[in-house]
DNA sequence: CGGAATCCCCGACGATACTG
DNA sequence: CAGTATCGTCGGGGATTCCG
């Protein structure tokens, strides 16, 4: 802290964490990762997601440019929701995230109690 | 999403991201990261922090066995707190975010505007 | 010095209903 | 189908004060 690469690093982990963090969108990612979805597919993929809040975690993904989202040209009603290359470049990154957050588990479950 | 696999996944990066997500949690680290500090000490290094909030996130940190909390034997108002071996193993999890948040800021800012 | 106690604000997210 | 509108809840975190 103090000095200026501290903060610098900083503010990229903010950035990361923004961007997967809050309860949806690390699981809408995960979604799309399969494969491109409607909005009422990822919404029952995700089961308990609410429109309104769907409608926004994907905006912000957009605005992200991790989701692009795209209206087919004849049927303004069908809408799909798919990765960008940049979407996709976030999976090495999520993969390690899940291989610290095993061995995280094992530690804490071993040493002790985690209370929650 | 819905395959088992996935939804473990889910719940690993979930971990982590509460280990080092929220406004402090990863600056704490950060600042640790350097050497071990005293509370005031790190009050000071993190600036706005309020020691209601630092005491929670320090509590927590502990329960996660990624700080430690030691008191001097002699001097119970000494008290020191440093990274367990736990905590340091996140330094390459750190640096991959990182580095992908470095690119993510690339690529937000050049292809258009970011908005926030 | 290293906190604990108390009170409060605000933003994330949910529920429900409605619309082009 | 793919949202929007309105309202309500809940918890993280700040401000301030007090304690051993």
């Amino acid at each position: 802290m103090k000095n200026k690469q501290k903060q610098s690093q900083l503010r990229d982990v903010r950035d990361v964490l923004d961007v997967i963090g809050g309860r949806w969108k690390a699981a809408i990612l995960a979604s799309l990762c399969d494969s491109e979805k409607r909005f009422n597919e990822l919404k029952n993929d995700l089961g308990e997601i609410t429109p309104r809040t769907l409608t926004k975690e994907l905006r912000y993904l957009e605005l992200n440019h991790l989701v692009q989202r795209t209206t087919a040209p004849n049927n303004a009603v069908a809408v799909i929701y798919q990765l960008t290359e940049h979407g996709h470049s976030l999976n090495p990154v999520i993969a390690t995230l899940v291989k610290w957050g095993k061995k995280h588990r094992k530690e804490v479950l071993n040493i002790g109690n985690v209370g929650e």
